[in-house]
DNA sequence: CCGCGGTCCGTGACATTGTCACCGACGGCC
DNA sequence: GGCCGTCGGTGACAATGTCACGGACCGCGG
């Protein structure tokens, strides 16, 4: 039953008894879709490794508008948040499961004694985070310097991944990109006037990929 | 001379065998206000703990657009910048010596090593990493959420920390903010006339405290 | 002293984005 | 059919960002 490890490309070079460690002193957890994994008054335990599924990790303010950080998918960890709360305290971003999820729960102090004990863990670690703070500083950079008509239209294309059509709200769309419903609705309209892309309730239809792809790498 | 140590709480507690290696195997660099410690195509070969100075880390658009990220100071590490340049590649953020600095340069062989022998010393990085990414996010939160004027009045008060004047121009209170020069312009000639600052080329006084303090708490 | 170039700031017109207060349409569900 | 919650559209307005200026100020060399 090492059979997940060989999941995380990360992981496999670690020794065969270490290996044996960390599958032993580990389990599998599964979540359904929709659950609040870890966020304000809720830290997690452990360092979770996903086998299967997507986690969003999102910041909520007080007036109730929403942004999407970033998201956890197959054969990634949480390793940002997660090792941010077994540190710290205070905290205000959120890690929602967007379908099913199952993955490996890593206890604490198993994780403290891989990262004593294995260099190849320590590159595991120290890799997944860097790849999320630079996912932050994008996300920053987006937010504080890029309009939102082109944010939206990578969004869509994003969220789209090839599919003629996605189905989201523009509410779920504006929490996406971290603005208001009213604001995306406008744009949509607009990529819609131009033929982009039809509109319907909770779905949108991309008509124009070439075009939108253009606008969106302007 | 092991005198260095004492300045960090968190590695107070470090095994006398294990400070020992740390001083000898690191060295006190100083540099000169205006240095660009790392940035895009200087990655730092070490992790840095200031003992004296100010580290400013920011983002620059190609636009020109810039934000200030967060600050280090004195008896705090680069943790985050640094560790991330050691695991992973492309980057964009930049850290720029404020003041002359002078700090300790712990080499990336011996902070691995470290990583490896010492609980304490674990948990000295990871606390200085969540930390950071709790700045992060209070930036996107900022960013994302907050009105200018609120934020530029916080900016004021924070960047006086407790003196009557500040020596800042609009261009870098924008850069600080993420926003354009002509907005901080705007705002700032909005609070002259409501009598809560008096601004000079390059200098900006604060004239009542109270009502900039309960604005930016509003 | 003067001119000169660079930095710093002010300004108006305009585009974009955010906010507020609505309203109607639509979809389940009893 | 009526009810209710979600979803999206709308208009007016406020806040913020952009652009293209121009003038004030500073240090410096002639």
């Amino acid at each position: 039953m090492l059979a997940w490890i060989d999941q995380f490309p990360g992981l496999s070079s670690l020794d065969e008894s270490l290996q044996t460690t960390l599958v032993e002193r580990s389990r599998v957890v599964t979540v359904p879709a929709g659950t609040v994994i870890f966020g304000p008054g809720k830290a997690p335990e452990s360092l979770l490794l996903l086998l299967e599924g997507v986690v969003r990790v999102q910041q909520v303010a007080e007036s109730g508008r929403e942004i999407v950080l970033y998201r956890v998918h197959a054969h990634e960890s949480c390793v940002l948040t997660t090792a941010c709360l077994l540190a710290y305290e205070d905290y205000s971003a959120e890690g929602v499961a967007e379908t099913d999820v199952s993955a490996v729960a890593i206890p604490r102090a198993v994780f403290e004694d891989m990262i004593a004990r294995s260099s190849v863990f320590r590159r595991f670690v120290f890799t997944a985070y860097s790849r999320r703070i630079t996912d932050l500083f994008m996300v920053i950079e987006e937010v504080a310097f890029r309009r939102v008509d082109i944010r939206l239209a990578q969004k869509l294309l994003e969220l789209a991944s090839g599919a003629a059509a996605l189905d989201v709200t523009h509410q779920r769309l504006a929490a996406e990109l971290g603005t208001a419903r009213e604001v995306v609705s406008r744009q949509l309209q607009e990529f819609q006037r131009r033929g982009w892309v039809a509109a319907a309730r909770g779905r949108i239809e991309i008509r124009d990929r070439a075009a939108l792809e253009a606008f969106a790498s302007a």
